[in-house]
DNA sequence: TCCTTATTTGAATTAAGTCTAAATAAATTT
DNA sequence: AAATTTATTTAGACTTAATTCAAATAAGGA
C-alpha cells in the first residue's frame, strides 16, 4: 500500500460504522474521507469528493438498497467498492456480483477477511469470503437439488412477500394481479421447491431469509 | 462511575463487536471482560466469571436468541442487560421488557443514547431509546384492545406447531384433537399476539423461536 | 362456592386454495 | 425468421380451510 488510500463509509447504523473504522484505523495509509448514513447524503458527498473505496452496507431501506449500489457503479464507474451485508440473500447477491462488484464481505466474516477484503480494494483486486463464494459455487454446481436460484424474478417477489406474512389476496393487492396469478405462482413455486403447502414455503422463506425489505 | 464497572459482549458480528468496543473504549471505568459470539460460549464464560453488565444482540438464530436472555435472567439475576437489536418486532420486545430487561437500544439509536444507555446500564437504572419507547406507549395506550399476555401451554404447543409448517389438519390428527379446537386454539392465540392472520403467526412464531423441536 | 381460565367441540357460513386449461409476451434455440 | 421454451397472467369449477357463534367440561384461585 503505497501513499495513501481514501475511504468512505456508507452505513446507516452507529455500531457498524464505528466497527469499520476500528478496523480501518488498524491499517496504516487509509484515510476516512466521509460518512453517509442515506443514499441523498451519499450522493451529494460524492458529488464534492471520490474515495478511492467506498464501503457500504447497502442492505437498509429506505437509507441505502442495491439501487444506490448501481448507481454508484454507473456514475463512479472508478470507486472501488467493498460491499457489507449480513444477509442471506443469495439472488440479490448474485445480481451485485453480476454487475461487477469485485469486493465482497458479510458481517459473519473474521477479522481476517474484512482485512483482507479491504487489502483487495486498495489493490483493485477481487475477494469473496467464505460465505459468498459458497454462493457462486452453489449455483454453478447444483442444476438437480432443488436451490431458490430457480426461481423466476417473480417467483421470488412473491416468496418474500409471503414471507413478510401477507396471505394471497393481500400479495394479489399488492402487486396489482388476480389471486388467481398468486396461487398459479405459488403453486410453480411449491414444485419447484418440492414443498408441499404454503407453510412449509413459509417456513423454508423464513429460515432461508428470503426477505427481500 | 465509581471504580470500574465489568462488561461482556454477546454478538456473532465482528462489526458490531467492533462498534461497541469502540464505544466502551470512550467511557472512563468501563473493562471489557470477555466477548461471546455464540449461546454455548456465552453460559461457558459466564460460569467462570459474571460482568456487571452484558451487551448482547441476542436476535442472532442460531448464535442467539430471545430464549438466551431469558436463561441469563433466569440464572445471573444480577447481571445488568443492555439488548442490542436492529429489529422491529414489538412482540419480542415487550417480552423482553416483562422480563425485566430495563435497558434496551436498537442499531438505529444514535450515538448519544448508546451512551446514556450504557451509563443507565452501570447505574442499574431504565433506559428505553425512542424506537422502544414507542412500542410501550402503543400499549399502555390500547388497553382495550387484546394485550400481550402469556400463553398458555397448550397454545404455546399449538403455535410450536405451526411454526413446523404443519397445518390444523395436521396439527389436530398430531395431538388428537378436533380441527374445530385447533381453529379456537389459533384464534386465541391470534387475539392475545394481537396479529391478523395464521401467515403473521408462523412468521412471529418463526422469528421468535418458538419452535420446539 | 363462585368465578375465571383453559380446553374441548359442533353446525353453519365464509374465505381460501386447488385443479384444469389457456392466452400473451419475452427470450432462446434452431 | 420460425419454432420452442419460459415467464407471466387469468378464469371457472371445485375442494378444502377457516371463521363465527354457541357451548360444554375441567381445573384452579379468590
Amino acid at each position: 500500500m503505497e501513499a495513501s488510500t481514501t475511504i468512505a463509509i456508507a452505513d446507516p447504523q452507529l455500531l457498524s460504522r464505528a466497527g469499520i473504522k476500528h478496523l480501518l484505523s488498524q491499517n496504516e495509509g487509509l484515510v476516512l474521507l466521509f460518512e453517509s448514513t442515506r443514499e441523498e447524503e451519499l450522493f451529494s458527498q460524492l458529488k464534492i469528493q471520490q474515495p478511492n473505496i467506498l464501503v457500504i452496507d447497502y442492505d437498509h431501506s429506505p437509507h441505502f438498497s442495491a439501487n444506490t449500489v448501481h448507481t454508484v457503479i454507473k456514475n463512479y464507474p472508478d470507486i472501488q467498492l467493498l460491499i457489507i451485508t449480513d444477509d442471506d440473500r443469495r439472488h440479490q447477491i448474485l445480481r451485485l456480483l453480476e454487475s461487477g462488484v469485485k469486493t465482497f464481505i458479510t458481517k459473519a466474516c473474521n477479522e481476517e477477511e474484512v482485512e483482507d477484503a479491504l487489502l483487495a480494494a486498495v489493490r483493485k483486486e477481487k475477494f469473496f469470503c467464505a460465505k459468498v463464494l459458497d454462493y457462486l459455487l452453489e449455483r454453478s454446481a447444483s442444476q438437480a437439488s432443488p436451490d431458490i436460484t430457480i426461481l423466476s424474478p417473480r417467483e421470488i417477489e412473491i416468496v418474500s412477500l409471503i414471507a413478510k406474512g401477507l396471505v394471497a389476496k393481500e400479495i394479489a393487492a399488492e402487486l396489482h394481479l388476480s389471486t388467481h396469478t398468486v396461487y398459479t405462482h405459488r403453486k410453480n413455486i411449491l414444485k419447484k421447491l418440492n414443498l408441499r403447502s404454503s407453510s412449509e414455503l413459509l417456513v423454508f422463506a423464513l429460515q432461508n431469509n428470503l426477505v427481500t425489505g
